[in-house]
DNA sequence: TTCATACTTCGATCATAGTCGAAGCATCGA
DNA sequence: TCGATGCTTCGACTATGATCGAAGTATGAA
C-alpha cells in the first residue's frame, strides 16, 4: 500500500462515461436535478441514482432537497479546477466529441466554464483586458491594474464586493475549445452576471451554451475589441 | 454524445490503482524504468507496460528509451498539477492511505512534490517567506517582492535563470498533509534544487522522501524561521 | 557469438462495476 | 384520501478491462 491521497477512487469516479457527463453538465453552474443529471448522462433515473450518491459521498457534489426534487451542483471551485485540468489534458490528446449540428459552433461561441464565460468570446474578452493592459498577466498569474479596475466599475461591476470574495479575484482558465485562456476567478463570473444583467447574452435553458443578442454582441464587440 | 473533451477518457486512465500509483510515483519528479513502476505499481511487467503503453498514448507520461531501458517520466507540469488537485479532492473526502512505518512520518515531514518541496517543510518554507513579506499572497496569487528577490539571490539562486522559465515563478500548491500550501513555481523548484546542492538534504534513493541532514535541518531551519 | 536482461505482445481467465426492470418510499397536487 | 411525480433500493444480468503465463524482441555484456 502506497502513502498519501488515493487519487484513483476519486478519478475512477470521474472515469465513467455517464458520471462524466452529469459533472461536464454541472460545470455548467446551475443545480440541475436528479431527472435532468440522469437525461445527461444517457441513462435510466436507477443508474443515475446509484451515480449521484457516490459522487456525494466522495464530495464532488453536494445535493438540495426541495420538495420531492433533489438538486444537485458541484461541491466548489476546486472540484471544477480539476474537471477543467482534466478537460484540457483531455483536448491535448485529443479526445474532443464534436456532435455536429448548432451546438457544437454555439458551445466554441460562448459558453458557461463553470461561472465565467469560456469560448470564443471568453478568450477575446480576455486578450482584449489583457491588450489594453487593464489586466496583467505574468505566466499563470493574473493581476488587475488600476486602468482595469476603473474599466470594470464603469462597466458595472462593484470590485469591492468581488473583492470580498475569497476566491481569487482574476485567474487563468485553459479554454479547450480556442486553446488559450480566458478569464477565471470572481472577476470573471461578475463580468458575465454583468452582461447576463445587461441582457447582452443569456444562458440557455438547457447545456452550458451562453447565447448573445445580436445588440448584445455588437456591444460586447465595442467594449472588447 | 456530449460537446467537448472527454474528461472520462483521463479520469478513468487514472482511475486504475496501478496507473495511480505509477504516476504518484512519477509526481517524485524523477524518471522511472517500466520495471521500477512495475514494482510500484505491485503488478507485473506485462501489466505495467500494458498499463504504461496506454498512458503514452494519452499524452500523460513520456518515454525515453536508453539502451534496453525505457525510462518514463510525467508529460508536463500541467498533469502534475491535475494529479496533486485529484489528491487534494481525495485527501478532503478522507482517502488517505497511511502506512504505519517510518516512510509515513518521513512523507510529511519533507518529500518531493514534483520538483518542489511539499510537508512540514515546505508548509514551513512558504510561512516565512510570506510572513517575512519576501513573498505576497493575494488568494491564489504569489508574487515575489524585492526583498525577497534579494533574500533568494543571496540563498544561491539565479533568480535570472528562473525567471527566464516558462513556468509560472511562485504558484501555490495545496499540501495534502497538512492541508496548506507550499510553493510550487520555478522557484520552489529552484529552492529545493538549493538545498541539495548545499547538501541539507537528499532525496532517498527511491521514493519521494526528502531527508534532511541534522545539520540541514538546523539551516532550514535559521534560514525559514 | 552467446547469454543475460529489459521489455513487449498474445491469449486466456477472472474480477469488478454498470446496467435496468420491478418494487418501494417520499412529496405534492387535486 | 388518492393519484401522480420524483427518486431510491434491490437483485439479476452483462460488459469491460485488468491480470499473468508464455513466447518473442531488442539491447548490452562477456
Amino acid at each position: 500500500m502506497k502513502e498519501g491521497p488515493n487519487i484513483a477512487i476519486i478519478a475512477a469516479l470521474v472515469g465513467d462515461p455517464a458520471r462524466a457527463n452529469m459533472l461536464n453538465a454541472l460545470l455548467g453552474g446551475t443545480a440541475l436535478t436528479a431527472s435532468e443529471l440522469a437525461a445527461e448522462a444517457g441513462v435510466t433515473l436507477q443508474t443515475a441514482s446509484s451515480h449521484l450518491s457516490k459522487l456525494q459521498q466522495a464530495c464532488l457534489v453536494e445535493q438540495e432537497q426541495q420538495g420531492r426534487h433533489r438538486y444537485f451542483r458541484l461541491a466548489g471551485n476546486d472540484v471544477a479546477d480539476v474537471l477543467e485540468g482534466l478537460g484540457a489534458l483531455a483536448a491535448r490528446a485529443g479526445h474532443l466529441r464534436v456532435r455536429p449540428g448548432p451546438k457544437d459552433p454555439a458551445m466554441r461561441r460562448a459558453r458557461m466554464c463553470y461561472d465565467h464565460l469560456a469560448g470564443e468570446f471568453g478568450v477575446r474578452m480576455f486578450d482584449s483586458l489583457v491588450g489594453r493592459k487593464m489586466l496583467l498577466v505574468d505566466k499563470d498569474s493574473v493581476e488587475i491594474a488600476p486602468r482595469g479596475a476603473k474599466f470594470v466599475t464603469d462597466f458595472g461591476v462593484d470590485l469591492e464586493t468581488v473583492r470580498s470574495s475569497r476566491r481569487p479575484l482574476c485567474k487563468k482558465c485553459l479554454d479547450w475549445s480556442e486553446r488559450r485562456s480566458h478569464l477565471a476567478g470572481s472577476l470573471g463570473a461578475a463580468l458575465l452576471d454583468r452582461m447576463f444583467d445587461l441582457k447582452w447574452a443569456r444562458r440557455e435553458a438547457d447545456g452550458r451554451v451562453v447565447r448573445f443578442t445580436p445588440t448584445g454582441e455588437q456591444k460586447f464587440a465595442a467594449t472588447f475589441s
